[in-house]
DNA sequence: CGCCGAGTTGAACTGAATCAAGAAACGTGG
DNA sequence: CCACGTTTCTTGATTCAGTTCAACTCGGCG
């Protein structure tokens, strides 16, 4: 638990009485590759941070397997609109690997938010991160082609390239594996 | 100011004395037509609620206007992530119609942030259900065809069609006007 | 009038998808 | 350690959605 305690610390401080509610809020699991975190369909009461490991969020459009998100270690985990909205969504999170988790409940979470001020404040600064990451994929898919995305993706992810079926890379990027097979002939 | 303040307390309770702090950090103006709210390669100091009126969130991509986002009455405008990060970004926001507008600076937000909880919370809700509207433009750039995402703009913002110019909305769907036009002359 | 911006239409072109085979790599049980 | 099937990745041929470039229409307005 402690990688994940720390990278809150590093998003905002934190009181000593703080972090023991967290801590104790926090359920720590050790998963095996394939372990579906969350089912489509349902509502998502979870939110994870992947202490070690990897996990990916996909969901199926007619037919076709689309990854979504992945996260590696040092990073959250969610049906991330199915948390905020409370309502059920079409995403899947799956590990890709033997995985280290924390696992925190939406009623715990709010708990949290409600007697702390400051982990009010932490849980602002998560949610508008995530949203400047989003927006920086967003440009992407918006006016990048299909190699400029993955010349970024090498950049700036590079251990995901060896980590995750290309498939799934070439859908979260937009395009069909065979195109990516081909780009990575290119370079 | 009203329009702004009764938007805010229906996403979260405020107190009176929460309200009154909000309204005396924000200031009204009355805005022509054309006028740039953010100006690109400046970092982005205030958030604009539109209480009448309209805008767009723009940049250029290789020479080309590209517009990034669309805000309409009773919604936010910013270079968000430019706000978030306090970096210089590329993004402009101008006035498609002469509007009235309620500003905030990001020090004053702060303030109110660090002063009431209830507006922190405040605060991280707005990100949560601007995350949400995001994820949900991304998923459509992701994998759905340009019909696809000139229906769902029709069925979800139909009076955006005839205040926004056609080539404005074609690139905010990431598409060229011309496409657009011959989209619209098969529906 | 004639110009100007906004939208439409046409024809040629292109990046990426699709469909279809194969070739490697991988894990599991014999 | 090898043989097997399965999954992952590559390569080729064809098709298609959307772009590009260019010309043309329409309505407004000085």
């Amino acid at each position: 638990m402690k990688v994940f305690l720390d990278a809150l610390k590093q998003i905002s401080p934190l009181s000593e009485k703080a972090i023991e509610a967290f801590s104790e809020m926090t359920k720590e699991e050790e998963l095996s590759k394939g372990h579906l975190l969350i089912k489509a369909g349902t509502v998502c009461n979870y939110i994870y941070f992947i202490e070690a490991g990897l996990s990916r969020t996909f969901y199926y459009k007619d037919g076709k397997d689309v990854t979504d998100w992945i996260s590696a270690e040092g990073s959250f985990a969610a049906s991330v609109v199915s948390f905020i909205t409370r309502q059920p969504d079409i995403r899947n999170v799956e590990l890709l690997e033997p995985s280290r988790i924390c696992a925190i409940s939406y009623a715990n979470l709010e708990k949290l938010y409600a007697d702390y001020h400051e982990i009010e404040r932490l849980g602002r600064l998560l949610v508008s991160y995530g949203l400047v990451q989003l927006q920086n994929r967003f440009d992407d898919l918006h006016f990048a082609s299909a190699q400029e995305r993955y010349m970024k993706l090498m950049n700036t992810q590079p251990s995901l390239i060896n980590r995750v079926p290309l498939g799934m890379i070439a859908s979260y990027l937009g395009i069909t594996q065979e195109t990516l097979s081909r780009i990575r002939a290119k370079v």
